[in-house]
RNA sequence: GCCCCCAUAGUCUAGCGGCCUAGGACGUCACCCUUUCAAGGUGAAGAUCGCGGGUUCGAAUCCCGCUGGGGGUACCA
């Protein structure tokens, strides 16, 4: 682990990064995380933030991934300096437009040209046939490793598989002894070290002409002048053909961060979009806000200090740093992430929240869609009496539902209150039926008074009475206070509902 | 299997050789407030700093081994 003055030591000059996602799918929060600590690295030290799509996988491509990515990183906060959508000096941003440029072939062609590339015309099959026959000559399977046998051809045999038609890869030709190292700065700088004989030689360019990633990425990033690549874990193990390939080039190396996984809830691996539900729209879905989730990802692998959690947008921009950000991988905590958003909404004005809470409201079909002006003015009446308990946006339907439906039924056992029975409680609630008819103004003021001093003519406890009565106006034994409650629902139908209940437990 | 990375309470984390009788947060439990539920307040339980060796006057902090976890092992990214 570093320090942050060891850090700072490394970043002078200005800084350019990247977020590349591939537009398989949707971005699940895993992604978004890696995406904001490029972002908040490059906000911090003033440098530029780029997006690029890395289409280069044509089998695994989904129509509309990509704008759900840009939607989701939007909705975050992020935005971008350059990107497939605002362009840039450098575009364009997708590899696949890239590819028809010619831009890969060219820096594939010059590794060929100088002995670090080698065409490749193995196929599938062979490929298959190549590893059984390792493990038949006594090998051991795992210790296999791809070396094209064509990987020393002379320029005479290369150009008659050719004019054969058979189809090739570009492979790099990894060296067969030596050691390649690097250093990360997450990882405290220590130097990470692989033995290029446990390499293989790899794909660099595919058949189809389209470039891996291994290739495309590097290329772009010089190109585009990343001065640092701040990507997940899962590349800590292909960086070294990378750092062969920026040799190779001839080509000055960025400086690397490899940013740890964010694991499932279980542990039991990292993230991932089809066991988890971690989509990011799933989460402004049910009500997050992009405020909380900003605060909540930042703090996945990176803390400011031993107490501070709760950082606005600018401050956690100010606090920044890659040395601050863990080797350790992050465990996936819902319970953390609503319990920050409880805060998130607290924080908010009524109003604000009101506002937010009508396509909620929407959709669970309590409120018709358009809104009238006088639906808007009762939910940001009601708003007040839930705000405080809101976790998730979502669930304001349920805890309001009683002010637009009727009370189907009644629960006799929820009704009758403690060391009460039916006939006192139905007694009870007439008393209280007659009490509220007498009040005058229908003002949370006047209700409590009135229902105080029925506690004191009646001589029960307070919570025999209102808990009779919370049940009778909502039909639930948890609702919001109960004066609150009888004021937004109105005088009529407040009323009607306690006597419906007193009628219901005769 | 092989290669690489990681290792502080159930979880996220602070810790950078003496300030640590290991701090904060989520979650859990109790109490206070109180008309229920929340919110808020107070407090508690919970970590022999994964284990074993070293280095040092002194180690959660440095080194080694082991164990455990994670990642990679594709003409996927």
């Amino acid at each position: 682990m570093t320090g942050d003055s060891d850090t700072m030591a490394e970043i002078t000059g200005p800084v350019r990064v990247r977020f590349a996602p591939s537009p398989t799918g949707y971005l699940h929060i895993g992604g978004v995380r890696t995406a904001l600590f490029n972002w908040l690295f490059a906000r911090h030290y003033g440098g530029q933030f780029i997006l690029r799509l890395e289409d280069t996988d044509e089998k695994r491509f989904v129509a509309g991934a990509a704008d759900d990515i840009i939607k989701s990183m939007r909705w975050v906060g992020i935005d971008w300096d350059e990107g497939p959508d605002i362009g840039g000096p450098h575009a364009p941003y997708v590899q696949s437009e890239r590819k028809e440029l010619g831009i890969y072939q060219r820096y594939a062609d010059q590794l060929l040209a100088s002995g670090h590339a080698y065409k490749c015309f193995v196929t599938p099959e062979q490929d298959e046939a190549l590893r059984a026959a390792w493990a038949a000559s006594g090998e051991r399977p795992e210790r296999y490793r791809f070396r094209g046998p064509d990987r020393d051809w002379t320029p005479a045999q290369v150009a008659e598989a050719e004019a054969a038609g058979r189809p090739f890869t570009i492979r790099l030709k990894v060296p067969l002894d030596g050691v390649t190292s690097f250093s990360d700065l997450i990882r405290g700088g220590d130097q990470i070290s692989i033995r290029n004989g446990d390499l293989y030689d790899l794909v660099l360019l595919k058949t189809s002409g389209m470039p891996t990633y291994h290739l495309a990425h590097l290329v772009d990033d010089h190109l585009m002048g990343v001065t640092h690549v701040i990507r997940g874990e899962e590349w800590v193990p292909s960086a070294p053909y990378h750092m062969m390939l920026y040799q190779a080039l001839g080509w000055e190396r960025p400086t690397f961060a490899h940013v740890p996984n964010i694991l499932r809830q279980d542990g039991k691996g990292k993230l991932s979009k089809r066991k988890d539900d971690v989509s990011t729209n799933r989460f402004w879905e049910r009500g997050y806000l992009p405020e909380a989730m900003f605060n909540y990802l930042a703090l996945q692998g990176w803390s400011y200090d031993d107490k501070t959690e709760i950082m606005s947008r600018d401050e956690i921009v100010e606090r920044f740093t890659i040395g601050r950000v863990q080797a350790s991988p992050a465990r996936w905590n819902p319970d953390k992430l609503k319990d920050m958003n409880g805060i998130y909404i607290r924080s908010l004005p009524a109003a604000d929240v009101a506002d937010l809470l009508m396509p909620y409201m929407l959709g669970a079909g309590l409120i018709a869609d358009p809104p009238r002006p006088e639906d808007q003015s009762y939910l940001a009446q009601l708003t007040p009496l839930i705000h405080e308990r809101l976790e998730e946006l979502q669930e304001a339907p349920e805890l309001l539902a009683f002010f637009f439906q009727d009370v189907q039924a009644y629960e006799p056992k929820l009704l009758i209150q403690k060391q009460m029975d039916a006939a006192r409680t139905a007694d009870m609630l007439r008393a209280a039926h007659a009490a509220l008819n007498g009040v005058a103004a229908w003002t949370v003021g006047a209700l409590e008074e009135q229902l105080r001093a029925l506690v004191e003519s009646l001589g029960v406890k307070p919570g025999q009475l209102f808990g009779a009565i919370r049940v009778a106006a909502t039909g639930r034994a948890v609702a919001p206070p109960l004066f609150d409650t009888l004021a937004a629902l109105g005088r009529e139908r407040s009323l009607a509902r306690v006597a419906a209940a007193a009628a219901a437990i005769e």
